[in-house]
DNA sequence: CTCTCATTCAAACGACCGTTTGAACTATGC
DNA sequence: GCATAGTTCAAACGGTCGTTTGAATGAGAG
């Protein structure tokens, strides 16, 4: 009877071939896991949204959390592989700069995931919800994904500060990843006032957002290399 | 028959004249919305821990809502006053300068809160997990408390940096929340390579944990005052 | 057409959720 | 002793949770 639903319902319209009932619980699954988080969003909200079957999240994947691990290594992979890329290419040509590996990690978080249209939001809130989640089981879940990449990062940032301490260094790191999920989960998207700050636009963290995604980014990397040339200690 | 059971179990041998109902909920409370969240965490794990039956939260406090509340603002509140009393003492000799306005709000909520014994940490991954609670809903009861403080010390800070753009120090502040926060609920206790980083100790952050309660508030401090002082931009 | 296999379905499973009830207990004041 | 108000109790309320079952449906191959 139903006749497989379109359940987009606003732009399911071209091009896209209507998505497999995979795909959709993988979208829906983004979106409310990174709104509600893990415990708080239920398989029932999900399938409801994706207009499936409670049964299908069983069958595609196993279990709720099977389903997150899947959600996660489907939005992380895009992110692994840039930051992947873009590292090796700075090696290739000499011992990058502080700047440059900061840059490199946290552009790939920011711009590749606040760019793709309406979904790119939805997925850097999903990751960076995930990645401090208070259940130190999907913590690790995320981190599985995450961090042979970062090991990289921090490798190659201890190496550019070859006077600082490697624990320092690993202290920056982790402010680093700390601060970038909470951009990318938008839970720094208000102000003490009451009012969002920033310049007057809707839900503004700050500075920069939609109208220009990329000076949340260069914003938050400055912010960084400040830090990492003068802020660390011992 | 029960008779009143010891709650603790462990350290209620002296000097403790038995703790009520209400406060070892409170107690109970924090350390369980702490470990798995707010919506992590049922009732009845709270109150079993607490050797309490399920009713008594809803006749001391109403709802899990209201004892979420409740544990909130008896935590937030010496951090709050003792954030105030900082500022009002600097600001009543002269113009604070940026470290030293970053310093009266770290330290509250590091020093004060790790340095506690046992419920230190307890009380801070409570607070860091809480203000950045996946329900806005929670959130922003978190922001009742806090946000007037806060609203003091972003004022006084954009006084101290005029040279900077306010949506730039506002930009800063929300990062200090976040690394406050992040660091309060323990949440960057973990390193990339998979064993912690830092200097072989249980479960360090970098640097800084309980054998020296101050090199973390230290290290957060410098971090900062370097990205405030170098790292805003526009 | 028939058989096969992947997918979807309604329905139910037991467990746990936050909340409520009304009786039982406890201590103090008269 | 007795009433009273504050507190605790076992038990149950209706709902929702993640998971499972077994039948129905669909398309493709022989």
């Amino acid at each position: 009877m139903p006749e497989r639903a379109v359940a987009g319902g606003k732009e399911n319209s071209v091009e896209t071939p209507v998505e497999s009932t995979r795909e959709r619980l993988l979208n829906i699954a983004e979106q409310r896991f990174g709104e509600g988080g893990y415990e708080g969003t239920s398989l029932r909200a999900i399938t409801v949204a994706a207009a499936a079957n409670i049964a299908a999240v069983n069958y595609h994947f196993g279990s709720k959390e099977a389903l997150l691990r899947a959600a996660v290594a489907r939005a992380m992979a895009p992110v692994n592989t840039e930051r992947r890329r873009r590292l090796d290419q700075l090696e290739e040509k000499g011992d990058p700069a502080v700047e440059e590996l900061i840059r490199a990690f946290i552009e790939p978080g920011l711009d590749l995931v606040l760019r793709r249209g309406e979904r790119g939001p939805v997925v850097a809130r999903f990751i960076g919800r995930v990645a401090f989640d208070p259940s130190q089981r999907i913590r690790e879940l995320y981190a599985a994904e995450s961090d042979p990449v970062e090991a990289r990062y921090l490798a190659a940032l201890q190496a550019a500060l070859p006077e600082a301490a490697p624990e320092a260094v690993a202290f920056g790191f982790v402010n680093m990843l700390g601060l970038l999920a909470l951009h990318q989960s938008q839970a720094l998207s208000r102000a003490p006032g009451g009012e969002p700050v920033g310049l007057g636009n809707g839900q503004g963290n700050g500075l920069g957002n939609e109208e220009e995604p990329g000076r949340l980014a260069e914003n938050l990397i400055a912010f960084l290399v400040a830090a990492f040339d003068r802020g660390l200690r011992s």
